[in-house]
DNA sequence: CCAAATTAGTTGCAAATGATACTAATTTCC
DNA sequence: GGAAATTAGTATCATTTGCAACTAATTTGG
């Protein structure tokens, strides 16, 4: 048995609504089981949760950075970066130091230490990613990232318009 | 300014890891701006959260389920399951009577008021999701969810063997 | 046929998360 | 030059979430 299911009985057929053919719901699906799957990875290997994962990646880069930085860099809110930095300074993995030119901010990068978790975790997280996409020609790969680029610029476009709604 | 960062000076680069360019990280990012719009709109509109949302989006086909039967069509845990039908059930949404095959289970269905509330949200759903995907051709909005459906199953296999590793 | 194992669903508790308020430093602009 | 507004980051509190334990019913298999 496969195909759609058949409505009661009796009862109007509502076009097209169908929890399995929505969009944002397969987009939610296909982001959890992913980002969990990684997610338990870091957590199982390095005791890293996904923010955490998520700061140490661009601190990788080898640049201090504000913690406003980080939240514009890894899409994440003030208060979950502030946490993630306090949980990876006391594992001394960034340290801060306060900004000479900003007193309110310290700029934050890997110690020694952060860096060689990054060195171990990246590849790894390549890894998963080429795991995740076997099968996925370049193409796909591309025309993916791109499809889901436009989806969140639409996302921001209409998350701007939606409080000015009746 | 556009484009790549360059590394620190003196730093190894690292090939390829940058933060913005991994896929799991921007189907998270692109997921929760889409959910996170529609899951304000149905809170702000109709009081529902994401999970009773969808809840009474598999309902709404008009067939009788357990709670076992919703979780496998909505992707959700038993316990979010159980919360959001018993919020469901406070506001007489759906009602459930136990199953006459297997006195542990009940079999729940929307109520007239239940039917209501999905029949005034389904079309609006359809609504958010087409202003989601403007400017996506039939052709792109196609492979977009072939190859979210792809990359499910591939989390799923991959979660099959991730606790035989070393 | 009955003891052991499994399944449906709920509950309780601890951890994670989010909104808000707060302190301290900086910028604005009159 | 300084009061008012803004910004960086943290702390507090309420809600949400996830896990494990639990009850009750059913299935298994000896």
């Amino acid at each position: 048995m496969s195909g759609r299911v058949a409505p009661a009985p009796g009862r109007a057929v509502m076009p097209g609504l169908e929890l399995a053919r929505y969009l944002p719901y397969r987009l939610s699906v296909a982001s959890n089981k992913a980002s969990g799957l990684i997610a338990r990875a870091y957590q199982a290997r390095f005791g890293l949760t996904i923010w955490e994962w998520r700061v140490v990646a661009v601190l990788g880069s080898g640049h201090a950075m504000t913690a406003q930085a980080i939240c514009e860099a890894t899409a994440m809110d003030k208060v979950t970066v502030s946490r993630a930095l306090r949980a990876l300074n006391e594992r001394s993995l960034v340290r801060r130091r306060t900004s000479p030119q900003d007193k309110r901010a310290s700029l934050v990068s890997l110690t020694p230490d952060g860096q060689a978790v990054y060195e171990e975790i990246a590849p790894l997280a390549l890894e998963w990613e080429r795991s995740l996409l076997e099968g996925f020609s370049d193409e796909e790969k591309a025309v993916l990232g791109e499809l889901l680029e436009r989806l969140s610029v639409r996302a921001d476009i209409l998350a701007q318009g939606e409080d000015e709604l009746p």
